[in-house]
DNA sequence: CCAGCGATGCGAACACTGTGCTCATCTTTT
DNA sequence: AAAAGATGAGCACAGTGTTCGCATCGCTGG
């Protein structure tokens, strides 16, 4: 239900406070923020433990922080600020595939080592804006184009990896902390869980054979493997388009080396392309779902 | 602070009750559960509103779903449900490409549609082992398998498009979420944000630049080029593996035609990233940045 | 030095939330 | 018909985010 208009909040469009620093300083709220759950977890981040914490009254963050939903997307991007963002330095030494495989392990640590982050990831706005967030953006844009991509493409390019990492961390954090919370061990969890696993994949034979193949190997090297695996896929797949490109600007027609790809350079147009016969694919068309009458508000 | 070991809670864990439909069924909870989200979002989602609902007092829920969690892996189960999903038929017309093309764009349509998913993904464990995840995955992987990957290989393939699809799509459907509770159009919040952007990309050339030049599109032609173009590169870097391993099953080394790809195509150990020494970066390492130091506040 | 004043901290209060416990009612089986 | 068990609902409890009004602190101007 649509409610009149009003701005969209994010922390990013409200002004400061004239004062910079304060007794009990926003800083400080976040730190503690992060610190709070990390050890805790998600559940564990109430507007009160965080004041009890901070020795100071619930009610008082709220002179520094508007929302709840204000304070973590401050926290998010303080987190982010933990990363160490390559530098595109053209010419030298380290490709930009190496670049990107080492800041997307980074990634990867670093929401490990922050899990709540999946939980909270796809509740707040992508309308990132933070200065971690930014520089983080700016940076790996300016790595895509220095390795070859235009830069309307760039873009497009940044979001694949970003979006392969995220949906993959996701995944293992909201594990990670199922498992925290249980106390287990990642093999004692699975264990346990086996024989429901057994049950629900009864009629899938396939599915069967791979969660019986999987139960052979150690869970976390097997996380690591499959993330790296994807991680290669992926980038095997910007490198197609890069040298799609580096052949003088074709944008679409004999394909040398790989499979079909599709989609043209630009924007707005869908690419055409060889033989697949899948060019309405490129562009979203009409589900043909019973989903679709349902939800769209807007 | 781990609990003392207690097996991880799981509906698909726990027994149902004998009974199989009573005059308030758990089917009915569910639907009830996922019409509320569509309509009224995820912050809606209360025990009491989803009883009123169904002309029951609120606490008889927890009669047919022991948690509010378990309810909200049988919604994300159920929704995941309206997918239909290719099944893999060898040898006939439409290759493993466009199949999975039109899966990936399926979920994405699943996903805008029921918004507030992206909210509840990240949240919830990965033990994803209900009756529609399974049948989807089982289905998902023997498509690839058809395709022409060894069935160890497979799964790690479904990964890559899964990851890339909830990814990009969790992102989406936040701004979504967010944009439904402004009441706005997605032209007008971008221009009332366009403000707050211009300043935070201050200090970062190519993002301004990359934010001013998507200015000029449809937003949501927009997002739907960048699904379109991400999968492309995802499926190419697919297309390139599967390559290599039409060669005569050679698991590494030797490529012929992208950049550098390295993971072995076995499971237990991670891939060798040729010479950047990152074998670290597989394994979540202490970020040593100055964001440590900051919050100790005792 | 002191008055003023805005910025800050905080307790009380409100409208909610998820959920355990208890008891009445209803359905099914013996 | 009687016994047994499953089901619905009310109450209560411990929390939650957030607002409001009031007390207090530190800094500024006279």
């Amino acid at each position: 239900m649509p409610v009149d208009p009003q701005p969209i909040p994010s922390v990013w469009a409200r002004p400061r406070d004239r004062r910079e620093q304060p007794s009990l300083s926003r800083e400080q709220i976040v730190s503690a923020a992060v610190e709070l759950l990390d050890t805790d977890g998600i559940d564990a981040l109430s507007m009160r433990r965080l004041g009890t914490r901070l020795g100071a009254g619930a009610t008082s963050l709220y002179r520094h922080v508007a929302n709840k939903d204000e304070l973590i997307e401050l926290v998010v991007d303080q987190v982010y600020g933990e990363l160490d963002i390559p530098v595109p330095d053209p010419g030298t030494a380290p490709g930009w595939r190496v670049l990107i495989t080492r800041l997307a392990h980074d990634m990867r640590a670093l929401v490990l080592a922050h899990p709540w982050i999946a939980s909270v990831l796809g509740g707040l706005g992508v309308a990132y804006l933070g200065p971690n967030m930014t520089r983080l953006s700016d940076r790996v844009l300016g790595l895509f184009e220095t390795a070859g991509f235009p830069p309307d493409e760039a873009d497009s390019a940044v979001r694949v990896i970003f979006a392969y990492v995220t949906g993959t961390t996701a995944g293992e954090a909201a594990w990670l902390t199922l498992l925290a919370r249980s106390g287990q061990s990642e093999q004692e969890s699975l264990s346990g869980l086996w024989p429901a696993t057994e049950e629900a994949v009864r009629d899938h034979p396939r599915l069967h054979r791979s969660y019986e193949a999987a139960r052979k190997h150690d869970p976390a090297a097997r996380r690591d493997h499959n993330f790296a695996y994807g991680l290669d896929r992926t980038l095997d797949g910007l490198a197609v388009r890069l040298e799609q490109l580096g052949r003088a600007g074709i944008p679409s027609g004999a394909n040398g080396t790989s499979g079909a790809s599709s989609t043209a350079g630009t924007h707005g147009a869908t690419g055409t392309h060889g033989a697949t016969g899948s060019e309405r694919l490129s562009v979203p068309r009409p589900m043909s779902h019973r989903t679709w009458e349902k939800g769209r508000t807007g």
